[in-house]
DNA sequence: TACTTATGTGGTCACTGTTAACATCATCGG
DNA sequence: CCGATGATGTTAACAGTGACCACATAAGTA
């Protein structure tokens, strides 16, 4: 009668590369990308330290594929944002949904744009990124009939630098302040008076 | 005649602290926060790996007090650069100063602004951090004359925008094209259209 | 069934931040 | 002048990391 040990724990983990990213990415907002060590991620997965490297070649490469993972969710939450009667308005809505992506990703956001990441320089992310700004690109040509570039930059600026400031606890919410309007309003007026 | 040997090397190094902070911002701005060691910073000054911690309690703490050099020479050439005829003029010097700070301390205004940092949340940083934007608070406030908080944050986000995104090589250069006039045409385009 | 490939393990290396115990020096009170 | 004291550096160690190797195990396939 053997009793049923604590079960033999399978030789292979079955979706390693997938738990890998799912612990990762839960590692990451919690603590930040300096604080995610491969040997922890791989500790709380009951797996060797070894093991992550049959999924991934080393630490930036597994950072690599949750930015990436980043860039599609963004873009995705970008277009399906931009909705409105004007592509001034339009463009309002994308700009919103761009810094709430921010707050609502914020570690991730910041991998996104880590110089650490950038250094390495990977093609696949160069190209996630290049494809999610491709939408804001064009969505900023369509709303200025000039098709501007320093219009474009100038929003891009601000919804971008808007999005780090309120990361950063740098803007100070005030009492009973309503956030979200607060960010409507910043990004909301447009240069031209329109 | 004996000849000059290598020198017997002082037990003490004379000005480790300052030579430390020095040591420190040149790794720093050639390789980033992340792959600045205090440990290969006490190879770099010849002293052993121990001697940095009679000045600094940890590593954050020299970070730290980089950062806090960082701000005080910031608000400086803030400051400095606040001249022109009208309090709009002066907004945008400033924002051009802002912009070329970053720029010429790509690493230093990364770690002035890196949340490793803020974490820490160490009063002496946040005081440099204060006294410097409380220069940025004052020129926007004179600026617009109904003291808009919402004027003043969207220059803000706007500069800090373009600051990073210029850091993060994500608005490329064209052909020929001035640097220094394509930040003034983004930043120096009043909301009013003035 | 035998061969091949993918996946996980254990052990090891070089490196890091950090601390404790000890050495050296400069300075100041007697 | 001399000895105590505190500041500054040194050596040795610890734990933790990323990364790599040879090997073990499973899964798939000819």
């Amino acid at each position: 009668m053997s009793t049923s040990l604590p079960k033999p724990q399978p030789y292979h983990h079955g979706d390693l590369r997938r738990a890998l990213l799912d612990g990762a990415m839960a590692m990451l907002e919690s603590g930040g990308a300096a604080n995610l060590g491969l040997r922890e991620l791989a500790r709380l997965l009951k797996v060797s330290p070894a093991a992550p490297y049959r999924h991934f070649d080393n630490k930036i490469s597994l950072l690599e594929a949750l930015a990436v993972r980043g860039y599609q969710q963004f873009s995705a939450q970008m277009k399906e944002a931009a909705i409105g009667d004007t592509p001034e308005a339009r463009l309002a809505a994308m700009g919103h949904a761009y810094v709430r992506f921010a707050l609502d990703n914020m570690e991730l956001f910041r991998l996104m744009f880590s110089p650490e990441l950038k250094r390495a320089n990977r093609p696949t992310l160069r190209m996630a990124a290049d494809a999610a700004f491709e939408t804001l690109r064009i969505a900023t040509a369509t709303s200025s009939p000039d098709g501007g570039r320093i219009a474009a930059l100038q929003a891009w600026a601000k919804v971008h630098g808007l999005a780090i400031l309120l990361l950063d606890g740098q803007i100070a919410i005030r009492e009973g302040e309503n956030l979200d309007g607060l960010i409507r309003a910043i990004i909301g007026t447009e240069p031209a008076g329109a």
